[in-house]
DNA sequence: TAAAGAAATGAATACGTAACCATTTTGGTG
DNA sequence: CACCAAAATGGTTACGTATTCATTTCTTTA
């Protein structure tokens, strides 16, 4: 491993004008400079950035607590994210939780000395949130928020569950069911509190309408669904709290010999990019502006690192997408 | 920032016991663990990782080089790839390359101090490689190789090309056409070169096979699909590189109002996950084993850390997945 | 040419930990 | 009780950088 101290000995200057010349060359005389690099490029020597951390009490990494990527939505904000960090120069440490490893990570994550975080994961009420206050670092939520109701970018989610069941009632269908998933988590509890708001404005009763939460793998899906299939009365048109749910029955109905939407419509939350693909096509309610919620949150987090604010609460409105797995009742 | 050395003064002890108590604790009297565990309860201390990796010359880091997640291929390695390392109690510093941004990526990584290197981006002959032999840390090619012909894991591209090609051969097709990537990523070229040769074993001179390389981003694949739909004779049967590719091009068919099978047949490589939705259903050409091949590599790549093995070369076989985007000519 | 101020360089130190070596304490044995 | 080995603890240093402060060298001006 070669140090800027070898490089200063093979120099004949001193580390600390190596230092200079890689971090504030206007202070050094050009020959000095010119000296110094051939030594750096003889030497092949690579600036140790952990030393660096070290000192400057920086690590340049962000740490991002994401939900799996069988989960379309978080396809797309990771990628949002990853790519809008490296851009702005900083490292990127990528953890994808579920109900299993999750405190694992925030094992992990707390003895981590990272610049700032980013995370998915956040129940409404959650200790995590208290921890992270306590470590003195800026953090963000991306689709979650907190009791404490700071520090979060999400989509208006009642409004998001009432435009989509809006948009199936008012095709005509009277005979709904949700699928969503827990209530700890902001997202779901507020989409399922805008499905039972449209189902009042249309005179139903929610307490008789089918409602399976469920957590949001593939098995426990798959099982909800079953159940829904056992109902005496089938509903029509099925309303997912996201689209990653509304994707994954999609994907049960077409296995079982179902059609959508013939034998049932389907409507999503999300408006995920693989949402729009043609082979799915699917009817969803997503943000109004084009901007992807995890890029507009990264970038919230880096003004808060920049101290340009401090604490960020921002609620996205949103729109309907009609595709092709809604249509009018017959 | 609160220190071992401020537990140290706060518990009666050295600095040292304190380094003990936490990572040899077997060589401390359980009474003094005791005291300087409540020590560290009450300072809310938390290790310094940086230190640590400093003096320990192991940062608990492994770098990522992935191509984009629009890419599913890379959706289902980046997960199992991210998962094992974190479940190895390590962390992941993850970048997307793509044509614009490998080259700050790479600057990037040389200059990180990570303990392994897993990548996608290699191209067959590459500086890169030479770069990453000086670092002398250990690293490891997924879906690439070089022609220096060291540090892969692979798929038997050549014969997944065969396969995919004298699939739809077999169905009756004559007319096909190969729609690929760039011929300096072995990827591409091995299983062009398998596309040639299950050709040519049907009798058919490959030189009058439509072929479009292209770089993989959704705006080149489609200006090659135009392209394709101004041949004089149209193919009925699209040979994809990738099922990235492929599912792309089933996009832009149904866009534009053909159907699948019926007007094309589509095959791609890889048998990623998505392709098994009932909405894709993919005829593919994929592992015969279960795994995946981002979980092969960082098996191997972790081998390689301790020094089990000192260099990877592996080729797993493939087999035919029929789906329903091929179907016998009529 | 001398003096003063600016520019360039260097020496020493801090960051927080683990590791090495030295020292003290403990426990067991004759 | 004395002695010795083993157990427990502590002092010091290294890791590689940036930073602070001091010193030297250069440039300008009277």
């Amino acid at each position: 491993m070669v140090s800027s101290k070898d490089v200063a000995k093979h120099a004949g200057v001193s580390q600390t004008t190596v230092s200079r010349v890689l971090n504030t060359p206007e202070l050094v005389k050009p020959k000095t400079i010119e000296k110094v690099m051939q030594a750096i490029e003889e030497l092949n020597y690579v600036p140790n950035d952990i030393a660096r951390s070290l000192v400057q009490k920086k690590t340049g990494i962000i740490t991002l607590i994401s939900g799996p990527l069988h989960n379309p939505f978080f396809v797309d904000t990771t990628t949002a994210i990853v790519n809008y960090v490296n851009a702005r120069g900083y490292k990127v440490n990528v953890y994808f939780g579920t109900e299993d490893n999750l405190n694992s990570i925030y094992n992990a994550v707390l003895e981590t000395k990272a610049d700032a975080i980013i995370l998915s994961s956040m129940l409404y009420q959650d200790d995590l949130f208290y921890k992270l206050e306590k470590l003195a670092i800026p953090f963000i939520m991306f689709n979650r928020k907190h009791k404490e109701n700071r520090h979060f970018v999400e989509i208006d989610n009642v409004q998001a569950g009432y435009l989509a069941t809006k948009h199936v009632l008012s095709l005509g269908h009277d005979s709904l069911c949700w699928i969503g998933g827990p209530h700890q988590m902001s997202t779901f509890y507020g989409r399922y509190l805008g499905f039972e708001q449209a189902l009042q404005d249309y005179g139903l009763d929610a307490k008789l309408v089918p409602t399976f939460l469920t957590n949001t793998n593939k098995m426990d899906i798959e099982r909800a669904f079953a159940e829904l299939l056992q109902l005496e009365k089938r509903p029509t048109a099925i309303c997912a709290a996201t689209d990653a749910i509304a994707i994954e029955i999609l994907n049960l109905c077409l296995e079982r010999g179902f059609q959508v939407p013939r034998d049932f419509n389907i409507i999503g939350i999300d408006n995920v990019e693989l949402s729009k693909h043609h082979s799915i096509a699917l009817t969803t309610v997503g943000l109004t502006s084009e901007e992807n919620l995890g890029f507009i949150a990264i970038e919230k987090l880096f003004e808060v690192m920049e101290k340009k604010s401090t604490c960020i609460r921002q609620t996205e409105s949103v729109k309907i997408f009609p595709r092709n797995t809604t249509c009018k009742i017959n």
